[in-house]
DNA sequence: GCGACAG
DNA sequence: ATCTTGTCGC
């Protein structure tokens, strides 16, 4: 499958270099400890000139499954502690750029960046102080996945939720299924994912009882991997936390919803919700 | 060389 | 990502 489609097999190649170049340098841009003004947990006195984490966003994709360039982006964002949906907006569009993995965010990115824009424009009060993505962040073969990816371009504090593993410097979904299996009666919920070298790249996550398989977290931008822990713990109702949960469901109904008119007019792709 | 490989 | 109903369990 080649990413420029016209020239043959070499231009792939030049392509995923290129796009190995861009990852590489907006890498040196990322930040992977808290970096915010607001406060996770109420203190006893909130400090002057500080406040709570309140809106807490989360993006996700859904496809059409007659045509698979056809696709739904949505942005959602919740309030906490109440976890109500205050704001979700939608991009109905077709994707040119095919999935490959490790390089996610060149597929999904551009149209994200777009919505949360949108908001930034608007000045909307509900843009969100952290975001949670549908992918990987720092859990990526080059350290930089599409939270990493989006966290840079965005420069906001993301965090990279990944529903399945992509397995990077030896780590591998069965020892991992099976230690926290091991810790299940410790009421242990987290184990950190440590690679061949040393380093931790994330941390495997199942909410309390609820279910076997866990997610992967890893830190997307401006923030610490215990953060991004503590925030998906306070927004986990299912096992995947409500940002992504409600980007993920509203997507698809979004999507079912219009593709009946998407493929009579093959031409507007751009319509008012 | 072969398999694995976020969404 | 998507194809897919009922069903077992709390």
């Amino acid at each position: 499958m080649d990413v420029e489609g016209a020239s043959g097999e070499s231009s792939s190649g030049a392509q995923l270099e290129k796009w190995t170049e861009e990852q590489d340098r907006l890498k040196k841009k990322l930040i992977a400890y808290d970096d915010f003004p607001w406060e996770l947990s109420s203190p006893i006195e909130l400090p002057q000139g500080s406040e709570m984490l309140k809106y807490v966003g989360g993006v996700d994709m859904s496809f059409s499954k007659e045509d698979s360039s056809v696709a739904c982006a949505c942005l959602v964002v919740l309030e906490l502690p109440s976890l109500r949906v205050v704001h979700h907006d939608f991009s109905l569009l077709r994707l040119h750029v095919p999935y490959v993995p490790g390089f996610l965010a060149f597929r999904e990115a551009p149209v994200l960046l777009q919505l949360l824009q949108k908001m930034r424009d608007d000045q909307n009060p509900f843009y969100p102080q952290v975001l949670m993505v549908d992918g990987n962040g720092i859990l990526h073969p080059r350290g930089f996945g599409l939270a990493c990816h989006l966290g840079v371009l965005a420069d906001l504090p993301t965090i990279g939720v990944g529903k399945n593993l992509h397995h990077v410097d030896g780590l591998n979904q069965s020892e991992i299924r099976r230690s926290l299996q091991l810790k299940e009666n410790e009421n242990e919920q987290v184990i950190n994912l440590v690679g061949n070298s040393g380093f931790t790249w994330g941390v495997g996550f199942r909410p309390a009882l609820r279910s076997l398989k866990p997610i992967y977290i890893s830190v997307g931008h401006r923030i610490s991997l215990d953060s991004a822990v503590k925030i998906v713990n306070m927004t986990c109702k299912y096992r995947v936390p409500e940002p992504i949960r409600q980007a993920d469901i509203r997507s698809r109904a979004y999507l079912q919803k219009h593709q009946l008119r998407l493929l009579k007019d093959l031409e507007p792709l751009v319509m008012a919700d």
